[in-house]
DNA sequence: CATGGTAACCTTACGTTGTAAGAAGTAGCA
DNA sequence: TGCTACTTCTTACAACGTAAGGTTACCATG
């Protein structure tokens, strides 16, 4: 116990800080532990394996998710959900990446879908609109989220020549591409995020408006 | 050239093969070469690095993407690619892995972006919509093939107490979650497949609500 | 206080990965 | 035949996850 105690806590949360500046490959289990002032293998009597810490990692994510209030109605508490999953998986953008190659889910993993479920279930939503309202949600969320992670906002100048120079070859064989992104992305004002309100008002409408012929 | 000109195409191909039977992380360069009779440093004579070869299997995956055909209404061509785009990410499943990681887009998958978004403006869609459009459909595909992916369809037998095991301690922790897996879940007939149907339409009739209203 | 058990931690080592550097082979043309 | 330009192979290295076993620090018991 040198200067505090290694547990499996500490090594989550120290490899979320990690993998938060510097990326999923960069958490490694060697810079891990040098962090927590340890050796790698240390680690190792706090965890089974590598995957462990990642499968945490992402149950941790769910942690920051806001769950529906009791009887809150299902339209608000989905859009509440909807956007605040979007912002805890584009404050640790590394969750997509590993949210699609593991699948063993953890307790908060499964505490949120419960809530989820709970919500629909209460609001009058069969079965089957429970599940579509579930599945299609949470692909839109997931979908829009790797959409965005993978632009490329940052432009810090020195690519700046290099995308015009881009854009002039691209003009000739991609003319509608260069226009949509003149003409539209890259006008002053445009903002890539109120896509996200678009597709999810859109989507909620027409949940909603299943929902009001079964009631 | 001994059996067969090694060629970055043929590597390119056979990159894919190996990944669709032994997944990503089975994808080597040794195991790669070996393929193709070979040992792994001649690969680095027709490619760069290893996310040369990743960005051409990307690229790869938007070939086999259906686009809009000439003057077809933009309805049909956008739920014929969303059909296909899903078809191709379930045949070659470690490309929704990659295309979270990667970000540099290759000709293949311009050229798809350039003849949808034709598509859409031809149609008459703003570059408001045609924007919400392409945004909210590519989300929710991409989206959706993520959950169908991790999705455990394999519960093959030994699993299958293991599962019930789980479910039992669930059952009370988690008695909605349960309940939705038992009553509608693993209800026979039920197909997860289906709800892309529903989400796909769902989203189409919103954006062709929001056309109308322009038209 | 001594003793022994146990949990936490470290050291060393192995196999696998991507790939740098340079040697060796091969084909085409003079 | 010999020169040139590719293409391929050999060897090597650093970084990775982690197996195996050794060392230390603490605590309860005698």
């Amino acid at each position: 116990m040198s200067r505090q105690a290694l547990t499996a806590e500490r090594a989550l949360a120290e490899a979320m800080a990690l993998a938060d500046t510097e990326g999923l490959s960069g958490l490694t289990m060697r810079k891990l532990a040098s962090r927590l002032g340890v050796e790698a293998m240390s680690l190792y009597h706090h965890l089974p394996n590598k995957d462990a810490l990642l499968d945490g990692m992402v149950d941790q994510v769910y942690t920051e998710v806001e769950l529906p209030l009791p009887d809150e109605p299902w339209q608000p508490a989905m859009q509440r959900r909807a956007e605040s999953l979007r912002a805890a998986l584009l404050r640790h953008p590394w969750a997509v990446e590993l949210l699609d190659s593991r699948s063993t889910p953890g307790p908060a993993t499964l505490a949120h879908h419960e809530a989820i479920i709970r919500n629909l279930r209460d609001s009058g939503l069969s079965w089957h609109l429970t599940a579509h309202a579930f599945s299609l949600i949470d692909a839109y969320v997931l979908g829009f989220v790797i959409q965005e992670i993978q632009l490329p906002f940052d432009t810090p100048e020195e690519n700046q020549e290099l995308a015009e120079d881009i854009m002039e070859g691209m003009s000739q064989a991609f003319p509608y591409l260069t226009q949509f992104t003149m003409e539209h992305v890259m006008q002053p004002g445009y903002n890539y995020s109120n896509e996200f309100d678009y597709g999810l008002k859109l989507v909620l409408r027409g949940l909603a408006a299943d929902y009001s012929t079964t009631v």
